[in-house]
RNA sequence: CGGGAUGUAGCUUAGUCCGGUUAAAGUGCGCGUCUGGGGGGCGCGAGAUCGGAGGUUCGAAUCCUCUCAUCCCGACCA
């Protein structure tokens, strides 16, 4: 096991907070709530960003930006969006300082109260909705396909790196469209390519599904979910889509004209995912030695480090790996040579297996006499010797098994730990080992309710293309056409 | 905002109950040296007005008062 790092087996959260500090993925702010992203993780996060954004322009979408700053009024125009969003809010009152009087440093000044306040966007439907009503006038200017890449600030009063902070980053889609139907197809289009992004780079499985009421997005008609299954069983939302019918349309005033010249609201969806699919990844793969991240992820896929006795092994090393690293790159691997001469091997085999380099390979003089080196997989932690020869071909395929054996190992562990509940007390049990449960529920806020508090588990979401099956309520014993997906959650 | 706790070196902490030389350790940092195939050994060194203010005392990290800050548990949550 790591030096200085819990394990996953005794202490969880720690293991967690352990490995997001130790990786040197982030670390807290003097400012309550709020991180620093630290270059090891904010090079993970511009990874996920350049494929996501590429996924979005493929589906037609193209970057904007607007402003940090919502006006007061635009917030409340939207009355279960501002609802949602009230309690954690950060407001802006002034615009000015001033030095103290008593020399003790600087003081709001008071003759600088603004007119209106400014909310710190919590999201931005409403200021984008505010633009769209000037950019929107007939069905020619549909649909409007917009994302923007932005930073957002709720006003959260327990906070855990990347899970849940303050302010984070994430990008928001907003998207108007001429049709109920080609709306509600955004929305479920987006969650694909949320779904897609998660199994397919990430190697993290996910369940697709519809928030219940209760747990719809403020201001939405149907809020679309990813879920995925955590190694401590617990239920983690990676991404959201919504569709927002025609409540901003109507808020804001947005109308167009249609082919036959008649004005109609204009349909809405928004969409999102946040730095918090960094805490996804940690928690999906990585292990007792630290962190997993899977290839197509990785800011460094491949490491070389040198072993050697004096400058002569060393030149000659080097010039092997410089040569290496040449032909990997070729390949669009991307290398680190670490030719670093203040630390030793071990150190940085220690070094890079705890911060999750997906292969690593060293080189000391014996390899360079037998044209071989030594490659450890950080996902199986094997060793072994390999010839020099086809080095790079091996690699690229090595990387594609690392990629699809964290995929299929995270597809394994939630498959073993989902179960179906039979009745209320089976329920209760299931919940508290951990994991997916489907339950039959009898479709009542109120009965979902009562299973929270009973349990501390929430509708996680109703699967898409769930199973009709004719069953009673597991708390109520009401009739029930489906069975719905529970889980304790982040 | 209710309940609980803690502030001592960059970080983690001991010392506080029961006041007494120059405030201790691990880790990290710097230098030297032996080293180098899994966080190495040895030696030397720098680094703290003990959160802040006031008080009690011959003497305060330690006792008292006030103050500031942070953390944990609850209500809320991408």
């Amino acid at each position: 096991m790591a030096k200085g790092l819990a394990k996953r087996s005794e202490n969880y959260s720690q293991w967690y907070n352990d490995i997001v500090v130790k990786a040197d993925l982030a670390e807290n702010s003097d400012v309550r709530g709020c991180m620093v992203i630290k270059p090891s993780g904010y090079a993970i996060w511009e990874k996920m960003q350049q494929q996501l954004d590429k996924m979005f322009k493929d589906t037609g979408h193209q970057n904007a930006y607007f402003p940090l700053f919502i006006p007061k009024s635009y917030l409340s125009k939207e009355a279960a969006h501002v609802k949602g969003f009230a309690k954690e809010c950060a407001v802006v009152t002034h615009y000015r300082l001033k030095n103290a009087e008593d020399g003790s440093g600087v003081v709001v000044d008071p003759d600088a109260k603004l007119e209106e306040e400014l909310i710190v966007r919590p999201t931005s439907e409403t200021i984008i909705w505010n633009s769209y009503k000037k950019w929107i006038q007939s069905y020619r200017d549909l649909p409007l396909l917009i994302n923007q890449w932005a930073n957002v600030v709720r006003w959260e009063m327990r906070t855990r790196l990347f899970l849940r902070t303050a302010e984070f980053l994430w990008q928001e889609g907003h998207t108007a469209h001429a049709s109920k139907d080609e709306a509600i197809g955004e929305a479920e289009k987006m969650l694909d390519v949320y779904a897609e992004f998660a199994e397919e780079y990430m190697a993290m499985p996910v369940i697709k599904g519809v928030k219940t009421e209760e747990e719809r997005f403020a201001g939405a008609l149907e809020t679309y979910c990813i879920e995925a299954l955590m190694q401590d069983g617990k239920a983690l939302q990676a991404g959201t889509s919504h569709f927002l019918g025609q409540n901003f349309a109507k808020a804001f005033d947005v109308k167009f004209a249609n082919k036959e010249g008649v004005l109609d609201y204009v349909w809405a969806t928004s969409w999102g995912v946040s730095t918090r699919l960094m805490g996804a990844l940690i928690m999906t793969h990585s292990d007792d030695n630290g962190l997993i991240i899977p290839p197509k992820l990785a800011p460094t896929q491949v490491v070389i480090v040198p072993i050697y006795r004096n400058d002569e092994q060393f030149d000659a090393i080097s010039a092997k790996a410089e040569e290496l690293k040449k032909e990997l790159q070729a390949k669009g691997i991307s290398v680190k040579f670490d030719n670093r001469d203040t630390h030793k091997p071990g150190w940085k085999f220690a070094e890079y297996e705890f911060k999750g380099v997906p292969i690593r390979l060293a080189i000391g003089p014996r390899d360079l006499e037998n044209n071989e080196v030594e490659l450890a997989r950080r996902d199986t932690l094997e060793k072994e010797q390999i010839s020099m020869m086809d080095l790079p071909t091996k690699i690229e395929h090595l990387l594609e098994q690392i990629q699809s054996n964290l995929f299929t190992k995270a597809k394994t562990f939630q498959e073993d730990n989902t179960f179906h509940a039979s009745d209320f007390k089976d329920f209760k049990s299931l919940i508290k080992k951990g994991g997916f449960v489907y339950a039959h529920w009898d479709g009542t806020a109120e009965t979902e309710n009562r299973i929270k508090e009973y349990t501390k588990a929430t509708i996680r979401c109703i699967p898409l293309n769930n199973k009709r099956e004719d069953g009673s309520c597991i708390l109520t014993g009401n009739p029930s056409l489906q069975k719905v997906l529970f889980a304790k959650a982040y």
